[in-house]
DNA sequence: CAATTATGTGAGTTATTGCTCGCATCGCTA
DNA sequence: TAGCGATGCGAGCAATAACTCACATAATTG
């Protein structure tokens, strides 16, 4: 049911993890506590479905969003992602914590694919200026931009309620900077104990 | 009690938030329930001080750290943080990711006070060479240093749980372009709705 | 060695929460 | 309207976990 998961949305977003509890959704929904296990059968799967559902909205924008990027320069299309990133995940940020915990426990089939969709829109992109890119990036390097995105902007919004005034310009310039700094400097050599 | 922190310390690395709870963690400490309630008045205050130490630790390592590079030049300097960042995260990334949900709950003055000591350590190195950096970096740089280092850490630890061998190598070259990047191409303005 | 204080114990109390199940209500068909 | 299935309800059960307290043991003192 629609109203459950919002229900759910709501009570994560304002009570956080300590707060979520099936009785209280149900409350909010409007519902009986028996309703709610008429179309979830247990806890575990309404958390997943809403997982869920979050996670395919975030790659269904972001791969509409590259998509629409076709003939943009590179510094245009990070531009966007960073303008994208601070829109989507700002208001939600204390939601998307609490998600992103829950994740490690639940083996979300939809979550891997969301994510593999997301990661796979940015190597496309990625793809499409590898002349404007430093050579030898590693195949990480989607999987890096995404985790640098999510990371600059949860931390400012986790800080503040309002986001800084140049925190797209900070996240765009993180990305562009990983993207083309030459490989040359003093970089270090793999992992050492 | 020291045991009792090595205890919490053991179950949260091992079981998660889920298995973490006063009965078990003094059962894994060897005292009884009762006996915890002695040092600590509530499990909140258990959870304050295990946070307070890791992250007192945490800025105690960078702080030294960055004080022995006081000759070096930026880009060695940031390489020597990235591996510090990939090892002293990696390990505990698990424990780091529970505690991290749980600050949010808990106001321990000493997470702040560690959390400005690690931003100041930064800044104090960005501001040694300054020369090196781009002009117009935001106050937040130091922050954005330590979220997008926490960030690739753990989004590679929680893949795998070995490290990528070019981990801190990518490490270094995001903060190194984010620092280093002209601020020339069309970086955006401010948040738009 | 008694008396007193400090420390440790763990069964039990209380509150929370995931979940069930007997019952009520609603909508439909004959 | 009577009969019937589908849907909704919410008091209550069972498990879990934070926390207490009457008691046991150890340490200290006069």
């Amino acid at each position: 049911m629609e109203a459950l998961l919002t229900a759910a949305t709501r009570v994560l977003s304002s009570d956080g993890l300590k707060g979520f509890n099936t009785n209280r959704v149900a409350e909010v929904a409007g519902v009986s506590v028996g309703s709610l296990y008429q179309y979830y059968p247990n806890k575990a799967a309404l958390t997943a479905a809403l997982i869920a559902r979050t996670q395919t909205a975030l790659a269904d924008g972001l791969e509409a969003r590259i998509a629409g990027l076709a003939g943009a320069s590179l510094a245009e299309a990070v531009a966007d992602l960073a303008c994208m990133a601070v829109n989507q995940q700002y208001g939600e940020a204390r939601l998307a914590a609490a998600l992103d915990h829950e994740e490690r426990h639940l083996p979300v089939p939809e979550i891997a694919e969301a994510r593999h969709r997301m990661t796979a829109a940015v190597e496309c992109l990625l793809d499409r200026h590898r002349d404007e890119i430093a050579t030898g990036l590693s195949p990480r390097a989607a999987v890096d931009c995404l985790a640098i995105s999510r990371a600059m902007v949860e931390a400012d919004a986790l800080a503040g309620s309002d986001p800084d005034a140049d925190l797209a310009a900070r996240v765009c310039r993180a990305l562009l900077g990983y993207l083309t700094l030459d490989t040359a400097a003093g970089i270090p050599g793999p992992y050492v104990r």
